[in-house]
DNA sequence: ACCTGAACACCGTTCAAGT
DNA sequence: ACCTGAACACCGTTCAAGT
């Protein structure tokens, strides 16, 4: 047997740093992290991480595609798409509250990140079993997806003080010339989850428009 | 008659600051500037525009308002509430594509802007036209914008390469696991523009679902 | 083969000094 | 009253040097 370098010695790798990155982003409640921070937390000069990783990107996007395995675990197909649907793109938008400077260096550097794709995969799956075509799953998808992502990484930037400053303002706007941001000046930001969702069923609601449209012209077509 | 100042020094002001700030941006087709840059291009010094803002966040914003005093100029009723918000949020869009870090300041940091509150006054009234109710106005409209910024933000940050990049990424995973994803690829990102219509459009379909329901609920109380 | 540490090229912003 | 300019406190990243 050859000798096993020792076990105590934690050398660094991407998995360590990765760990690293998600231990701090857990413990600080914000995911906005310096390499020198990150080199404290592994007791390392700030640029070693440069040996394992491209740039800071690079450490992001793989943390973001960790978070996401989490967010897939939680899934359980019921053979509805619809509900299949609007339980994985919550599942997606907790990801993203916990993590969005990391889902933002996903979204923005292509690599193959394979828990995003296998999501990826079930969204274009669930698509098609609500009969859209080959080419509608994909726009649907984009869709989607902009949607998902695009509003929850605002709602991880908003915080209590930021959404009550809109309702103080739209408030005391000029109530004969702006009556509508008026009146609903108070009902505006309470619950951005709900909000979400509201948007969510909108155009899953849409979608199964769509697909009562082709069932219909189906039976068209039979007699 | 009091002696005016000679009219051929410009001095520094607030609107003269956000003309070059926009100057910049479409001459140099990207709005992410720097206030050294802003500060050259006023023959100035770069840290001048402190004595007229706050921070740099607010020359972004009030640079954003004065876009979408723009966008919102194109804007003609048709008396269709569903037409009407279809038009308006591709004008937001359209202002946020040439000036999406401007938008993003807006965003963040509530503050009174005459344009961007005639728009959310305008979304408010389309919304209620479409029978609904003022709470479920005021979650729809959050929706809505959220999804418009957030797919625009996005799509302002794409380029060619990234999304060939995510296709070829996509072309290359295993088709026995992920055969959706495969299968998807070369049709995906093809048309971003297209993608946002069609999100939008599944969205308005649930609106009018939603007003139809209302409509049918009417009647039924009438007789 | 891997990590260190000084250094670089940027940022936005502050503040005392000028005029 | 308004602008200057040196300086500060940060960033991510590079690269020659160490071991």
């Amino acid at each position: 047997m050859d000798a096993l370098p020792p076990a105590t010695t934690t050398r660094l790798s991407r998995d360590v740093i990765v760990d690293a990155y998600l231990r701090i982003a857990d413990t600080e409640g914000t995911d906005d992290i310096t390499l020198r921070r990150l080199g404290a937390e592994l007791g390392v000069d700030p640029t070693a991480v440069y040996r394992h990783f491209r740039d800071k990107d690079e450490i992001l996007a793989v943390a973001s595609d960790r978070v996401l395995a989490e967010a897939a675990a939680e899934l359980e197909p019921t053979g509805s798409w619809r509900q299949d649907l609007r339980a994985l793109h919550l599942a997606v938008r907790r990801a993203y509250l916990s993590h969005p400077k990391a889902m933002l260096a996903l979204q923005m550097h292509p690599a193959s990140m394979p828990n995003a794709e296998r999501l990826t995969d079930r969204v274009l799956g669930l698509l098609r079993q609500a009969c859209l075509s080959d080419a509608d799953a994909a726009v649907a998808y984009e869709a989607m997806e902009n949607y998902t992502v695009g509003t929850t990484l605002f709602d991880a930037g908003a915080t209590e003080e930021s959404l009550e400053g809109w309702r103080r303002v739209y408030r005391s706007a000029r109530a004969d010339v702006l009556p509508h941001l008026v009146a609903a000046a108070p009902l505006l930001y309470r619950d951005p989850d709900a909000a979400f969702e509201y948007g969510l069923d909108l155009m899953l609601d849409g979608l199964e428009r769509g697909a009562q449209r082709s069932e219909e012209e189906r039976r068209e077509e039979d007699r």
